[in-house]
DNA sequence: GTCTATAGGCAGATAGAC
DNA sequence: GTCTATCTGCCTATAGAC
């Protein structure tokens, strides 16, 4: 089945968020679909294959919510909060942002997996540029954007990280309020 | 020679702030040291044992920094500062914190070792409550201390993260500003 | 596309000599 | 404390049948 693919795709994705690529194994992952390893070497000859195709699908389903939020007619406070809620539906299941786990395997990474992880970054940071560029009229910081966007999304990685190991969403409730504080100047 | 497990436990350090537990073998560590893989099991006989070795000697050099810092006749700001310094030169080295590392491992570990990884997290939450407490006179933030102090905690480690795959400290740079604007209102 | 079978390597860990 | 030697198991990856 062609939809094996897709199948093995979600599982694995699943798997890096909690356990991070080194922690998935070809055997477990075609245990959890059903299938043989030998049969996931098919869809994805090696292993930095499967990386790629998860930092590819990942972020286009991420820049896929960014396009319906950048599209609705709200005001910056409302694009903002739910672009860290995105981040807070995450932390809820016990998992890190996939490229934020594989940021911390960076040194493991294959070159393009590298360039396709600092893409993500890159091209996210421009997104909160654009944003906030679109809404001048309700940005109160004195700070210039790229910093405050280099903020926001090292915050929100950072605060799933350390809401991960203490359980509940502590960090991404702080971060909420100071990313707040600083675009809005309260 | 007892030395060996000092160089051992440095080399250890060194390779997971860069790698990750996962990334460690002990054949590599083993040669990075000159010896062989048995012997390394004579000082940690299993790899949670190291890892625990690990997160105590990083946990105790970490608030031996701290514990300079506190004692320190310096305003508020200076200590945050210093605090935010130790950070920036991890980063210079392009590592992550050794227990930021570990806590994108978290699922591999054993309850004990999270254990000692929520310690880290938590003792150093509550030295940043207490700077904040010991400085009434400088904190300008109308948040309550617990709230500042998990923000700045989550900033600096996502900031580590990120700036290890971009390279450069922009990240770090964006928190520096954010926490003084934060804490002092500017 | 999926399977069985297997190669070849590296992992953590142990036994026992020195 | 360190060594050699080895066990057992898992890993990625490939060959070839169906």
């Amino acid at each position: 089945m062609a939809q094996n693919r897709e199948k093995l795709e979600a599982a694995a994705q699943e798997m890096v968020q909690h356990k991070g690529m080194s922690g998935l194994s070809f055997r477990t992952l075609a245990a959890e679909v059903g299938i043989k390893s030998s049969s996931v070497h098919y869809h994805f000859p090696e292993k930095s294959d499967l990386g790629s195709a998860l930092i590819q699908r990942y972020s286009s389903e991420f820049f896929a919510q960014l396009d319906v939020i950048a599209g609705r007619d709200d005001t910056l406070n409302a694009k903002i909060k739910s672009f860290i809620d995105i981040f807070e539906e995450v932390g809820r299941q016990n998992k890190l942002c996939l490229c934020g786990m594989m940021a911390a395997e960076y040194e493991q990474l294959s070159s393009s997996n590298r360039q396709l992880l600092c893409d993500y970054f890159d091209n996210t940071e421009k997104w909160l540029i654009k944003q906030l560029e679109a809404h001048k009229e309700d940005y109160e910081s004195t700070s210039n954007r790229k910093v405050i966007a280099r903020m926001i999304m090292s915050s929100l990685e950072g605060a799933l990280l350390l809401d991960r190991i203490q359980g509940g969403a502590r960090h991404i409730g702080a971060q909420r309020g100071v990313i707040n504080q600083i675009v809005f100047g309260r």
